[in-house]
DNA sequence: CGTTTATGATAGCATTACTATCATATTTTA
DNA sequence: TAAAATATGATAGTAATGCTATCATAAACG
């Protein structure tokens, strides 16, 4: 078993759904679904019907929905700093290594050799849409408390860090990594549903590069520095 | 009656609540529970049972609690553009007007005299938590087709007008406008809630300042200008 | 070989998100 | 001022949602 690569938080789920057939087709299939549907009409039912199993089924891997999320979008960033930490293992200069951050964020995601289960473009698309809705509720101190947005957290702190290397004047790491990738996560969806609140134009071929540069622009301008790779 | 002060999109609502007192009931209450239980608990049984008056009734004035809240966030956004156009009215200084649209956006809003009924601090708050949720959503495309966006949309674009006037050359107008916009609504959400993602502390009595801080770097940086103010 | 464990099948229940109908009170207007 | 239009309330009903509980059975495990 185990082809979900990733250890999460036991604290998401009431059993580990890498460990059975079961969960495997409960992450595979509720990714397709929420992706398909949106979040508010996903359902555990309608996710049961689709794989030929029960609600109750369903209900032994998750508490509730919102968990399942939570899941997915764990998975998410733990994979993001997975990447990061790899691409950036051995890079000295700092700028580089957050060039490199701001290029691995703003890419498009692919189908990783990392699980057969997790499909990246969907999961993409689903970080883009549901992911404020994670936080974004009156249980955000106890789900807190659950350590269930620690892989999130860790993706910030680390490009707080590296913000810091380079220009450890700078007042505002944290608040500055929040807000990148804050507007990574809506700028091509505002490109494909909210077109006049952003410049880059919807474009499956350009649209991710003009991100980069976007991001490029506005990080290293406030860390009153550049950054040109050769 | 018009106490509500503004006139929003009639495709907002079934029956203008502007123009009863049981409307201006609904929108006052909407925003005490919306406000106290988050937008997914909220339900217009509650409402209805809030006010005494009966499900039925609310549904004659709204579609469904979706349609409220975007009533509430239009109201909020168009608020917030009478305040810029206001204070912005006869500055002249490009960069004093970004400064202005900064403070604006940033600062703690107050029970303001142009409604009795709207509750300025418990809207702000609705606001960073529940905006997202109103265009995070599949329904979004046919949502925008009624024009229920033009009020954010137009914050962003006076605030993209201004950015161009700084800096022509800039290329990223629009793009900068939304992520400044988002960036504030979320940072204080952090400030409480997660404080790891952000280096502003929770403080009510400094945290509006800060937040203004950091977007006036982040801002003039990204227009590689500077602004003081005498 | 017996026992734990996982799943399925089914039922049930309170709440949500509406829609519909009818009565009554109030306002408008002819 | 009477008739008509409109607003609200009262009540009922319905499909879907978000669960929880129970029991049977099949598979895995020791």
């Amino acid at each position: 078993m185990a082809t979900l690569a990733f250890k999460l938080q036991e604290s998401l789920f009431l059993r580990n759904p890498d460990s059975t057939e079961l969960g495997q087709k409960i992450i595979k299939n509720s990714v397709r679904l929420i992706d398909k549907l949106g979040f508010e009409d996903f359902t555990f039912k309608k996710l049961a019907d689709e794989i030929q199993s029960t609600e109750a089924s369903v209900y032994r891997y998750f508490e509730n929905k919102h968990r399942l999320l939570l899941y997915l979008i764990d998975w998410y960033w733990t994979w993001l700093e997975y990447k990061i930490d790899y691409a950036t293992n051995n890079i000295r200069d700092p700028k580089e290594k957050l060039a490199i951050c701001l290029k691995l964020l703003t890419e498009e995601k692919k189908q990783d050799v990392y699980s057969e289960v997790m499909d990246g473009k969907a999961l993409q698309r689903i970080v883009m849409a549901e992911f404020e809705k994670t936080y974004l509720t009156k249980q955000v101190d106890s789900d807190n408390k659950d350590g269930v947005f620690l892989p999130y957290k860790a993706v910030c702190k680390r490009i707080a860090e590296i913000i810091k290397e380079v220009n450890p004047a700078f007042a505002f790491p944290s608040t500055l990594a929040s807000t990148l990738i804050l507007s990574i996560n809506h700028q091509l969806y505002y490109a494909e549903h909210l077109p006049s609140l952003t410049d880059i134009k919807f474009n499956p071929q350009k649209h991710y590069d003009k991100l980069f540069e976007f991001m490029q622009v506005l990080t290293f301008n406030a860390l009153n520095t550049r950054y040109h790779a050769e």
